[in-house]
DNA sequence: TAGATTGTTAATCGATTAACAATC
DNA sequence: TAGATTGTTAATCGATTAACAATC
């Protein structure tokens, strides 16, 4: 029940704030193993190159005070930052397409802490049916009715073609997922109280290529 | 030599615009295999669900010029599209770390256009020096710097363990790579001409996670 | 106590959205 | 011609950064 309030009124987080908060809690991890018990804002924006302020409203949202001259908690701060982010709880989640990227997210997740659980994973194929891959069953993709059935899981990664991600979504949907973390390059046509992630490889290509030419074209 | 120009003087496209680019390409390539010739920035925008202004104002940064009441070439676009992304390049790179996400990263870019192309694997495991994944040979760490010398690459994916990225990513530097794509969560230190760009699994799971938990705390 | 750091409020900056003239 | 759409300029919105009082 981790609300954020101003005049009692609940407020979203914003996503850039969001998406920084991953990278607090490795770092602040990395250096409380190292046994550092308190830090400062100034301190962690140096190292992670972003302006002390934005570092001290980001912490904010996590209820966290800091003491003047001493700064964080490192505990405290991990702690709460895990727990805000869902990162401490297991977040099971359905996998529905077991190729090269779908493996590769199986596989990923064994290791990393993503915050997200792959329980069982989907496919159409039959060479990947009835495959172990980081440890989990790819199974028929028709199995997903009956499982979804059995198993309240609310998050689906979706790494399908994009021709069959439309209807593998609202099949999701009729499942009981709420969240729908997409991989594909289709723009997904859900209700509204769906959550969709788009997360595109390229979009991150573009960038590093277009700044790459950039700089290339500063030295004509 | 695809500049931005205002004044004659050279602007950088913004992180967001380019961002949204490889969703319009994709979104054009699917409709003019299908035959369409013509396309308005209404139509887009609602397919990609953003406002039209926003699609005419990103799609201005190709130059190609669209006509009032008929909209936008699809071939024109979708080629001036590639060539500002650089996807119809062959963009070279090296891959250092074939641990699970750098394997799937590299069967993965087989079969989809991510406009970077990854050729030659790079690790320090006996185990998967040697190994042919996508491929692409897995070779010797060592062997980058002598490779290096003989191929003009200049983009390098990093998805080693945390704790090598600091030091790899120096080493490649040093073997001339301006552009590194970061897949740990290091937070790399490294001269300000080389580009960088962080690419956290997490940081998507963080929002999706957020907003999960958002929607189910409205319904208390 | 002196001074560094927090935390809040105000100013700035940049991206998105709106308005509208130009045009096919 | 009438009207939809482009493309540019202005207004708005939201996030980042700066300023500063509170505090340990």
């Amino acid at each position: 029940m981790n609300l954020n309030r101003k005049n009692n009124k609940i407020t979203q987080v914003s996503e850039p704030t969001l998406r920084r908060l991953p990278g607090y809690l490795f770092f602040l991890e990395k250096v409380r193993e190292e046994g550092v018990i308190n830090i400062s804002a100034p301190t962690i924006g140096k190292e992670l190159k972003c302006d002390p302020t934005q570092v001290v409203k980001d912490l904010s949202v996590t209820g966290i005070k800091g003491k003047p001259r001493v700064g964080y908690n490192t505990y405290e701060l991990c702690h709460a930052l895990e727990d805000f982010l869902g990162f401490n709880r297991v977040n099971e989640a359905f996998l529905v397409g077991a190729g090269n990227l779908g493996t590769a997210l199986m596989a990923y997740q064994e290791h990393q802490t993503l915050g997200i659980k792959v329980i069982a994973a989907f496919d159409v194929s039959e060479d990947k049916i009835g495959k172990h891959i980081g440890g989990i069953h790819v199974l028929e993709y028709n199995k997903l009715f009956h499982l979804s059935n059995r198993l309240d899981v609310k998050i689906a990664i979706l790494t399908t073609p994009n021709s069959a991600a439309q209807d593998v979504a609202e099949d999701l949907v009729n499942c009981g997922i709420k969240a729908i973390w997409n991989f594909t390059h289709c723009n997904l046509d859900l209700p509204d109280n769906i959550i969709v992630q788009d997360t595109s490889m390229s979009s991150f290509a573009a960038v590093l290529l277009r700044r790459l030419s950039d700089s290339e074209n500063q030295n004509i």
